[in-house]
DNA sequence: ATAAAACTTAACCTATAGGTTAACTATATT
DNA sequence: AATATAGTTAACCTATAGGTTAAGTTTTAT
């Protein structure tokens, strides 16, 4: 399994993921693609604001997008979530934790 | 199992990993706990700028801090860590991806 | 040919991130 | 008591996020 990626693709990706909205978007392309504006129409953003939206997430590598015609059209595209779970997924594991707490760690110090 | 969390606590905790220097503090703050002079010293960093990094991980909710002495030590709380996995866990599954392409949707809709 | 639709781009504004240096506080050492 | 250690806080600077309005472009509809 391959875990390394370039390290500013993770920032993007989880920068890009740091605003309810923008997780929104994701939640919403999780389902089926959607045209630039109906999800400006959806968020209530200008067109502009959601362009703004798109290239974020599409520098992230989170959606792909295609035009056809006049209308762009974005995908969700899970690789880089998938990423960002791998990421966490180093320090964090279901199976619990059963490491020291600070209170225990600063008590050995001594 | 319980997925909702308060939104600006997933705000906080994205956007806080949205740095390849604060992924790394969590990174070292995996192996055990560590103090803020500790973490500077490791990422080149001064304390006022390095206090920052704190307060935010912090916030966030990625690190709980205790003061013991003078020094403040820090250590991962993988409970966010755990949040934000299981929030993109809801539309990255790792046993594969069958949906459509993009350019098969856009074909779909003619 | 004209006009409308679906963006895109640019100029602007405000707030926040992330660093700096300088000054201040609290604890430990000599 | 004086000094050093370990932070914290404040004032400042620059860059970027995320919105706005206005203007420009490309494609479709009339």
């Amino acid at each position: 399994m391959e875990t390394k990626v370039k390290s500013s693709h993770l920032d993007k990706a989880f920068a890009a993921l740091g605003s309810a909205k923008r997780r929104g978007m994701i939640e919403t392309l999780s389902y089926r693609p959607a045209s630039v504006s109906q999800l400006a129409d959806e968020f209530n953003l200008s067109l502009p604001a959601m362009h703004k939206h798109i290239r974020l997430l599409e520098k992230a590598q989170l959606i792909e997008r295609r035009k056809a015609g006049r209308t762009n059209f974005v995908a969700l595209d899970r690789q880089s979530l998938a990423s960002a779970q791998q990421w966490i997924g180093q320090f964090y594991t279901e199976w619990g934790d059963n490491r020291e707490t600070l209170e225990n760690y600063i008590a050995s110090l001594k």
